[in-house]
RNA sequence: GGCGCUUUGGCGGAGUGGUUACGCAGCGGUCUGCAAAACCGCGUACACCGGUUCAAUUCCGGUAGGCGCCUCCA
């Protein structure tokens, strides 16, 4: 039985889904740039979350966004586009900026061995929705016109400050870059943005006599009421999301169909980076390849990333990234053991030891504690795939069983030894080391394991 | 200002009203041809101040510190 704590209640609950099937929204990457290894974080956590519903026996269909128009670089409504920038910056246009970082997006996401999602939404693909949208809302009087745009009037949405707890009186709307004064509340926000004449903006659409484009927060409303249907079961993002975007979608999809958006709300908490938050101009913005380049694989990067809870603030360093690289290395290691010790570990088996292990999961996705299960439980072969197959690590793809490979060497070497015959001996070891194998002379004869990757 | 997170040994990070995980690093030892591994042991951690209690790191109240979001970034 899951528990997750869920953003709109301020509280951990039970989970229990509307119908057969999950519906899952994650609300996804804007595709301007590369995505560093804080924006991986969150996807690696709603990764477990997706593993821990299908092993717990749901059936899931979860949507993925990749926004690729409308995001300008303030959530408020002010500042440019990214995609804009970005294909100023780059010299290429708006589309080939979308495709070549969504595309880098998706290799990084499948390094790290996250689960595909059912759909992946591109923005642009639902401009016909979004206008739909914006009618409907405006039908219903949610919405006002000014000079560049058509905005929702959060006035009108008496629930608008509930999900976030916002001091709507407290808003400093002044204090907002470029900050409309046509706007009746601060907390009003656009849902269609106009291109003014002479305006540079590569992606436009006409709409209302005039060309445009959609509000950055409509796009997660409109495709979560087409891919998914109204109200869904689980809405994921980062926690920088409550005040602005997730407020602001609820408040659409409540103006369009009168509904609640989703019924769980999971956000998970950022990642510092020695201790400062990430940000260009700290210079502490890593990737995934930055880590690569210092030799941490994707895999060691997750193992990390899952060593804390999500909702736990966690601050990144090199030497905590070695730590959980070495915990990984300890974990393959014990697989190879069930290699060479079939019978031993079969036997000393605790049958409820995957269980103890999901158990912890189930409560509120609590990967730490399931962790120090696996470094202290007993486990087989068997619960290792099981394991993999919650967490994603690859421990068993990458923990071939070499005993083909090493036995022969092993005995010749045992050989050796006895004619105390050492150098060979040696000679041998280092053979094998240089094929990725070391050898361990246990009390009970020596063992193969696997080298530090 | 609003909304949150957080404070445990050198680092990361669980957990518990009394016996104090685990990983990494360190030290000592056993073992070993050597090396490594393994195993054993050591360092006696829980921000501070009150309260409850026979007993608090663990419960309650308060204080202080660190950090994040809202204001490029999940």
């Amino acid at each position: 039985m899951l528990k997750i704590y869920n953003t709109a209640k301020r509280e951990i609950e039970k989970f229990k889904p509307a119908g057969e099937l999950v519906k899952i929204y994650t609300c996804g990457p804007t595709v301007y740039n590369f995505q560093h290894i804080g924006n991986y974080a969150s996807y690696i956590y709603w990764d477990l979350l997706i593993r821990v519903l299908k092993i717990d026996g749901y059936k899931v269909k979860r949507v993925l966004n990749f926004t690729d128009v409308g995001h300008l670089t303030s959530d408020a409504d002010s500042g440019e586009d990214k995609l804009e920038k970005g294909a100023a910056r780059e010299g290429k246009t708006v589309y080939e900026i979308a495709e070549f970082y969504g595309d880098d997006f998706m290799r990084n996401f499948r390094a790290l061995e996250l689960t595909e999602p059912d759909v992946i939404a591109h923005a642009t693909d639902y401009i016909e929705d979004d206008m739909k949208a914006v009618d409907k809302m405006t039908e219903k009087g949610f919405t006002y016109e000014t000079e560049d745009g058509i905005y929702f009037d959060t006035g009108k949405f008496e629930h608008y400050a509930d999900f976030a707890k916002l001091d709507l009186a407290g808003l400093q709307a002044g204090a907002r870059v470029g900050f409309s004064d046509e706007k009746r509340q601060a907390s009003d926000f656009a849902v269609w943005k106009f291109i003014k004449p002479g305006e540079k903006h590569a992606m436009r659409w006409d709409y209302l006599g005039r060309p445009g484009y959609p509000g950055w927060h409509l796009e997660c409303s409109t495709i979560i009421d087409k891919e998914l249907g109204g109200p869904i079961d689980i809405h994921t993002g980062g926690i920088d999301h409550i005040p602005v975007h997730h407020t602001n979608e609820i408040a659409q999809t409540y103006a369009m169909t009168g509904r609640e958006l989703a019924k769980y709300w999971l956000h998970c908490n950022f990642i510092t980076i020695d201790g400062e938050k990430i940000s260009k101009s700290l210079g502490n913005v890593y990737t995934l390849d930055d880590l690569a380049e210092r030799g941490f694989s994707p895999m060691d990067f997750k193992m990390w990333v899952l060593s804390g809870h999500y909702q736990g603030t966690r601050n990144f360093t090199f030497e905590s990234l070695v730590g959980a690289q070495a915990r990984r290395l300890a974990w393959r290691n014990r697989i190879a053991e069930c290699y060479q010790n079939k019978e031993a570990t079969a036997a000393s088996n605790d049958n409820s030891a995957f269980d103890k292990i999901l158990e912890a999961v189930n409560d509120n996705l609590n990967s730490p504690e399931a962790f120090a299960l696996i470094d202290n439980l007993n486990l087989s072969l068997d619960d290792w795939k099981k394991i993999d197959e919650l967490f994603g690590l690859k421990l068993i793809k990458d923990s071939p069983d070499l005993s083909q490979k090493a036995l022969g060497p092993i005995t010749e070497r045992e050989k050796a030894r006895a004619k105390k015959n050492f150098d060979e001996a040696d000679l041998i070891r280092d053979e094998l080391i240089s094929q990725g194998i070391t050898i361990k002379d246990t009390p009970s004869g020596p063992i193969w394991q696997y080298l530090k990757n």
